[in-house]
DNA sequence: ACCCAGGGTCATA
DNA sequence: TATGACCATGGG
């Protein structure tokens, strides 16, 4: 795993589609909340359920802690799973509000943060590292169903590989830097979200140099 | 009509 | 530990 290849296809992808400027969100709170409606979720569909949060101005630790499940699901509609998520919200604002609010939050470890948040039902690896990493510029390096495409794609890992195995090789191979690991995710799912999903993209895509198994798979593809 | 989207939990073997 | 069912709306 060389640092190297790695940094060459971040600024690949870097020079290709900008700087993202992640998370889009008002307000550290407003990523986590973003976070879990976005699980398994179009992002214009959360935006949707944050119009509606916003709308109704609940959009706060100690109110969405307190909201009425049944009022909470039914403005977060347009994400879908919406009494599922509704209770996940509702978990994870109480937990901010018994650890004393965002601020206090700021203070802790990352480790700290990670543990705890992991520890909230209905936050599992990615929805704790997206909060991390967007909401307190933690450097985590997040993994989702982009990253393991992509990464597998380019040779850098295969099927079934744990969530956390990948995330420590990466971090291990990248310097541990917050606003790298921010731009990077980010990429990977603009990138993922413009390019083709179901051929060996490598082959055809802007990554093509960087593909070491373009050089066999060529000639497969139209 | 189909597939999938910036996942996670729970029951079962 | 490893699958499978389930959650559910909206866009292409």
């Amino acid at each position: 795993m060389t640092r190297r290849l790695l940094l060459s296809i971040f600024q690949t992808l870097l020079d290709h589609y900008g700087p993202q400027h992640w998370w889009p969100a008002d307000s550290a709170f407003e990523v986590m909340i973003g976070a879990v409606l976005t699980q398994n979720t179009a992002w214009l569909n959360v935006e949707r359920a944050l119009t509606r949060l916003r709308e109704r101005a609940v959009l706060e630790p100690s109110v969405l802690a307190a909201l009425p499940l049944d009022i909470l699901a039914e403005a977060i509609r347009p994400t879908g799973y919406f009494n599922v998520k509704a209770r996940r919200l509702q978990a994870l604002s109480q937990w901010v509000c018994a650890q004393g609010g965002m601020a206090a939050l700021k203070d802790w470890q990352t480790a700290d943060l990670r543990h705890g948040l992991l520890g909230v039902h209905g936050v599992g690896p990615e929805t704790a590292d997206d909060i991390v990493l967007y909401a307190f510029g933690r450097p985590v390096f997040v993994i989702d169903a982009y990253t393991r495409r992509l990464f597998g794609r380019l040779g850098l890992s295969v099927d079934g590989e744990p969530y956390e195995t990948l995330r420590a090789r990466y971090e291990q191979a990248l310097p541990r830097d917050a606003c790298l690991y921010n731009e990077y995710h980010a990429l990977i799912v603009v990138h993922a979200k413009t390019t083709c999903r179901t051929k060996p993209a490598c082959t055809c895509c802007i990554l093509r140099k960087q593909c070491p198994a373009a050089v066999t798979t060529e000639g497969m593809e139209d």
